[in-house]
DNA sequence: CATGCACCTTCCCATCATGGTAAGGTCAAG
DNA sequence: CTTGACCTTACCATGATGGGAAGGTGCATG
């Protein structure tokens, strides 16, 4: 089939498939007369391996990896595991990132009065000013 | 001072200053005789602002919003809460995406044995075929 | 004064994953 | 024989950042 139909069975764009194969991560497929790339079942197969382990947010070098392991008969599941789980990680240091980034703006944002006069914590805050301690209503 | 020490109070490296002033970020700052960039109090504030709001993860078109804001004494802080608003929204987003891999990818790292034998169901599912449906121990 | 060293300047290139566009070739249907 | 959908390669762009080269500036020390 044409690169077309491939991206549309896999869903990784026609562009993409080009890409990763002219990084290495898939072996260029057979040519028809045309210059046209013609890909196979097995193709397929290994583009729809990139293209979950991609959605499962693998890094190229990672996927890279893991299309190693796949290949090789001799792998094991622990080398697959501490590959999985070292994702795993850094997911969770992303995830924390964003977490500690959103609750510093979470808290700006309720300290924001939001309407129209110009006074502002979240302003005053990336200005380098610090905040005054929340105060209670009562207070 | 130099762009130096201007990089060092801020925390921002001199190549992203001297590109923040390329793309219109900052503004281009006065220039000695030698033509080295010479920054003052001025500049070094707002460069910390820059450096606060990046790292509670604004994009410079954000970031450049938030400077016209801080520059604008029209501004209503409505204003500004609503761009902050915004900016959480995309924060949970992507929170949210990488909760889901994350999820995804326990699961199947769970299901691995992480042994010495091939068998392993991270593969599998990468490679498109369905996991059983966990079995209990019992079962 | 000369040398060296730390700093500055501009310019170009790289990352990562992806998209856009341009200029041209192929092929099937009308 | 034209039209249109598809393909080819090649180049450029993103966002935020870093690396490095080639060369100028400025200060301290010999």
């Amino acid at each position: 089939m044409q690169i077309g139909e491939a991206a549309q069975q896999t869903g990784i764009s026609a562009k993409m498939i080009r890409h990763y194969e002219q990084i290495g991560l898939i072996p260029a497929p057979d040519r028809r007369d045309s210059n046209y790339r013609d890909y196979g079942h097995h193709d397929v197969h290994r583009l729809g391996f990139v293209r979950r382990a991609r959605d499962l947010g693998f890094s190229i070098d990672e996927i890279r990896d893991l299309l190693r392991l796949w290949d090789d008969r001799q792998r094991t599941s622990a080398d697959v595991k501490r590959l999985t789980e070292a994702h795993i990680a850094e997911l969770d240091r992303k995830i924390l990132l964003l977490r500690e980034m959103r609750n510093s703006l979470s808290g700006l944002a309720d300290a924001c009065d939001g309407n129209d006069r110009p006074d502002c914590p979240i302003i005053h805050s990336l200005a380098g000013e610090a905040l005054p301690p929340a105060e209670s209503t009562r207070g």
